[in-house]
DNA sequence: ATGAAAGCGCTAACAA
DNA sequence: TTGTTAGCGCTTTCAT
């Protein structure tokens, strides 16, 4: 004989039941309508508890057509940048009750998946693009889209998108002039081939040529990991050996410099400074101490979540471009 | 005159009208059910491509009671060893046909939710736990659960879970025995508070024993952060001068001994040789250039996922606990 | 303020 | 091999 098996969880037909109340009124409660008698809403939490009712998203979703859950593209899990985007997102979002589900394009890629039709068949109500996914990939997107962070997607794929990122080319102007303000003339630039990546050059050129001085850019054609700032930064040093200062298109590369610099006998910022950009957690090592340009990117999570909700209460506004201001975060690379 | 709203996405019915066949069949189709014949299946493949049909996942689940997803929690997202078990998880989650979703523990905590409701309220038909919650969280759990990565959590408070660790006291040992090796005598550890970090700790302490060497602890309380570990390595140089050794309960805390090697005018390996465990990318920057334990955690992540699949095969077998056996990655900071 | 009833889009017996 | 028919658990008019 077998037991009976308990373990189905209960529905808002067991809580209305044990309420006794309609499964309406159960409904109701749940999402904190208004119109309700406060004996009647108590009747009804006090069955929730007592029987551990948990609400099937899975029904809710079919019979109201619509999640609350928002998906968020970001390019890849390895680089941290996105931890804080989604800080932000989420500060904003959750109190909206609003879900938020990740996904990496790199992993869904590695599984020849398309992390836009994942989200679209798990009935995502808008998404959160923070990474250039391929130009097909994101045509005729039927739900909402704004794209946090990077810039290069917008205008072209995605006429009707929203966007919100950081002002890369102010960044780049930043981080050059606080070499200058050093009394830097002899500085580089080592750049990468992404979107952001050609802003913050265009900040630099700008700065340089206001300044009289010569721009010297190498690697714009290359990843913007730690190896290719490595090999970008020893072929600037043995082009240009005279070089007393470097703005790095990010952190990593940065990083990857300072090996290239060791390498010649050369350290920060004693014979060359350096700047980075992100402000990632490996800036503040103390063993690196990077004086790095920070995007606020927790910031620019809640400006791209606000403006999201506010798409989402207005379908047909005309889409908004936002970009958030960076500062500098100065330490030991340009600093003694 | 608004023009027909076009927009609804289609249903099987659609499907299956423009297939000329009966919705049933069409969901066979769908799950790839083998007895069905060849004209059929390509007359309904072919309405799915011509209408962009896309299955609802809400509908799917309310209606079979499973989603065919599984929920990862994991502890931060800024500690990248997730990133590798994550993709060992998919490697062998994704051609089973199933999805995954992720979730950080701090993130969740900063925003006053429990997770693991999270992925019980959307059906997740099983969790991957690669984080150490409280015990209260994890309580009841009413499906099934594997442990990967940590090995705490699995017998106090989930009996029934299986386990997929990596043999962090393996890793303690490899690492101390390949400074022994170097001829260092003078070795030290710095600890953290973590489960894994005490594995560690008990390798390294068991390999100076059998050495007959005295085993020198330090920081056993502490976060296994850059930041204590920086301070860790200050106490013990200011305590032990003579240490020619150092292995880190992992890379950050490892860098972060180079910054309080350096204040002292040492460093690695020349002075002070330094091991570091995760093998993350950090131990890889050549500025690093870290002698790291690599816990093979994408393999612990496969390991995990087939575990997994063996557990919704067969719910009443007696849970399993495996270990993965690391293996050392000799870089600079330990040899020149 | 509360209840009745009709779906939402799909799956899974069961029939045919 | 294919079609018919009940639901799955919830939301949402519409009554009352």
């Amino acid at each position: 004989m077998t037991t009976g098996d308990n373990r189905a969880r209960p529905t808002i037909y067991d809580v209305a039941r044990h309420a006794g109340v309609s499964k309406s009124l159960v409904s109701l409660v749940l999402r904190g309508e208004p119109h309700v008698s406060e004996p009647r809403r108590r009747a009804v939490q006090d069955a929730i508890d007592a029987l551990g009712y948990r609400p099937s998203r899975a029904a809710s979703a079919l019979a109201s057509q619509r999640t609350r859950s928002v998906g968020v593209l970001i390019d890849d899990f390895h680089n941290p940048w996105f931890v804080e985007l989604l800080a932000g997102l989420r500060s904003v979002l959750d109190p909206a009750g609003y879900t938020v589900t990740v996904a990496d394009l790199q992993l869904e890629a590695a599984s020849g998946r398309n992390p836009v039709d994942g989200f679209l068949a798990q009935h995502a109500d808008a998404l959160v693009l923070a990474a250039e996914p391929a130009p097909e990939l994101v045509r005729d997107i039927p739900i909402p889209v704004v794209v946090a962070g990077v810039r290069e997607l917008g205008p072209s794929a995605l006429p009707r998108a929203d966007v919100v990122a950081g002002d890369d080319e102010h960044g780049g102007e930043l981080a050059t002039r606080h070499l200058l303000d050093l009394g830097h003339h002899a500085i580089a630039h080592i750049s990468g081939r992404s979107g952001p990546a050609a802003h913050r050059r265009r900040g630099y050129e700008r700065v340089m040529r206001e300044a009289g001085l010569e721009a010297v850019v190498v690697g714009s054609t290359l990843e913007t990991t730690e190896a290719e700032g490595y090999a970008a930064a020893q072929e600037l040093l043995a082009s240009a050996p005279s070089v007393t200062a470097i703005v790095a298109s990010n952190d990593l590369m940065a990083v990857g410099a300072f090996a290239a610099l060791r390498e010649r006998g050369l350290s920060a910022p004693a014979d060359v400074a350096v700047v980075g950009y992100d402000n990632s957690p490996l800036a503040g090592y103390r063993y690196l101490a990077l004086t790095s340009v920070d995007p606020h990117s927790r910031e620019i999570g809640a400006e791209a979540a606000r403006t999201l909700l506010a798409r989402l209460e207005n379908p047909e506004a005309p889409p908004r471009r936002a970009l958030i201001d960076p500062t500098l975060v100065v330490r030991g690379s340009t600093a003694e």
